[in-house]
DNA sequence: AGGGTTGTAACAGCTACAGTTACGACTAAG
DNA sequence: CTTAGTCGTAACTGTAGCTGTTACAACCCT
């Protein structure tokens, strides 16, 4: 069974792609390169190119192209939530329906995906609105405690 | 992108797996067998008997050999929510970590992982929450409604 | 003009789930 | 005690997504 590698780390590491430029926008630095965002999070820059292309697309963060290149913040830390986050780089929801659409003759077959569909839309809004407490300002400030 | 067929249809294949014998086993039948309900659910009895081997290992389920043999329900349908249904078959949580372990040196790389690690335990925490909201038995009536 | 960085395509490796086939193990029924 | 039906499980294939990597064109500041 061991750890399930299979789980997203995507939101960690877009989580943390961000902390980092916040934190380096904060200590005066214009944009990061990607390189140096890989070197922090420990993959390769074009894993961080690719996250931060959806990013870009959902509103969080900004590139600059050519020399002296590299990423920035499109809003500040404190007004982008995990949610934001979430959104921005996770498309499907977390349960699905069948593959193949079972047997409608049966009662159970015809009925059951309206009845999961139900549970599985008020899954999603709880784990929205749990997301959306935390800002990464709110990630910023635990990282700095633990130092 | 598209519909993510890589979701976890699992959940729902559980719930309808053992709501489809609760209500053969209200109409008086003993056993149901991993073809019957393979047929309902539109996919291999082999699928079957496999969830429900792990639904068995968590005592949901239970199961009978040789000829005349099938399965049944080791609880009531009121007596197994979906949270049951869903510790009994999802081994990993929904957000992994980093793979690599991020770089030490760097305050957020150090950082981040208690970071996350507290949020995704609060996610899971509501996640768990809203499941064990529902019943088997609710999910029938819901079930039976449509009909 | 040069050099550093983004943007993106292409590919390999890994993992997980679904689906299928096959066959031994078991047991009720005859 | 033989038969037949079903479970239990191994083995394999196909599909899909994420990660990691290489490569290179596009871009733009100096």
């Amino acid at each position: 069974m061991e750890s399930d590698v299979s789980a997203n780390s995507r939101l960690t590491i877009a989580a943390h792609t961000l902390t980092w430029i916040g934190l380096y926008q904060r200590r005066g630095h214009e944009v990061a390169t990607s390189e140096q965002i890989a070197t922090s999070v420990n993959t390769n820059p074009v894993v961080i190119r690719r996250l931060l292309g959806e990013l870009r697309k959902a509103g969080l963060a900004d590139s600059r192209r050519g020399a002296g290149a590299g990423w920035m913040l499109a809003r500040d830390l404190a007004a982008i939530t995990l949610l934001d986050v979430y959104q921005a780089i996770e498309p499907g929801p977390i349960f699905a329906l069948h593959r193949a659409t079972p047997d409608p003759e049966c009662v159970v077959g015809h009925g059951i995906g309206p009845a999961m569909t139900a549970v599985y839309d008020d899954v999603e809004a709880a784990l929205c609105r749990e997301l959306a407490k935390t800002t990464l300002e709110d990630v910023l400030r635990d990282v700095l405690k633990a130092a």
